[in-house]
DNA sequence: AGAATAGTTGACTTCTGGGTTAATCATTGA
DNA sequence: TCAATGATTAACCCAGAAGTCAACTATTCT
């Protein structure tokens, strides 16, 4: 496996930052709205995004008016990498249909 | 996020499990070979199995020949409904892709 | 029956990861 | 300049994950 499926599934290993991903999928959102949508606080949710930002998945900039204000959002190389890898896995069952099929049969007609 | 998919990538956040789906991908193993491959005790390497077998990323069964013996086997499914997420999260960006092209085209702009 | 083999389970230890509060940095605005 | 706001870093705590060795179960073979 490469280093970046690697490390893109161990960002995704924890069930906040799989919400964080899911949140972020509908439009950049900043810390603190995060933190509170998982009723967490600023520190814990600001650790999660550090995870999620070293490892690619996310992105920051600040907003042009108010440069205290962070909006985080996904990045797509991640995402893409992880998605060849999972194609990888899955030509395991296009590759060896035939046996796949036997073993789903045997197992079908046990019942 | 459906929880099948929460599942999936809980087993897959430790590094062992992932090199396992790995070598799963060529060929059903057993799980002295397993252990051997990642120099681990068989203790621990059944642990893994355990898990992987729980979320139900593999299946086992037993030799024909001899019982003793265990193959452990990739299933679809997990991966199937990870891939429909991960689908799902790429929209995003299609999504972002298309809002741009129509504005872009609103504006007579070239591409 | 008894020894050997394959694997899992039990008991235990260690260490990382994720949570908290307090302190700090950076920016805005009165 | 000084208070308020947004977020990160520091220091610490604790539960759980993952590893070890020893013991156990199940199966095969002589």
């Amino acid at each position: 496996m490469s280093p970046s499926v690697d490390d893109t599934l161990a960002a995704l290993a924890d069930p906040t930052r799989r919400g964080v991903v899911d949140l972020l999928r509908e439009r950049p959102r900043r810390p603190g709205e995060l933190a509170a949508a998982f009723n967490m606080s600023a520190p814990a949710m600001s650790r999660h995004l550090r995870v999620l930002r070293v490892r690619g998945l996310v992105e920051e900039d600040r907003l042009e008016n108010d440069a205290r204000v962070r909006l985080y959002r996904l990045r797509p190389e991640p995402f893409l990498d992880l998605h060849v890898w999972l194609e990888e896995v899955e030509a395991f069952w296009t590759d060896q249909l035939a046996a796949f099929k036997a073993h789903a049969e045997r197992r079908g007609e046990r019942s």
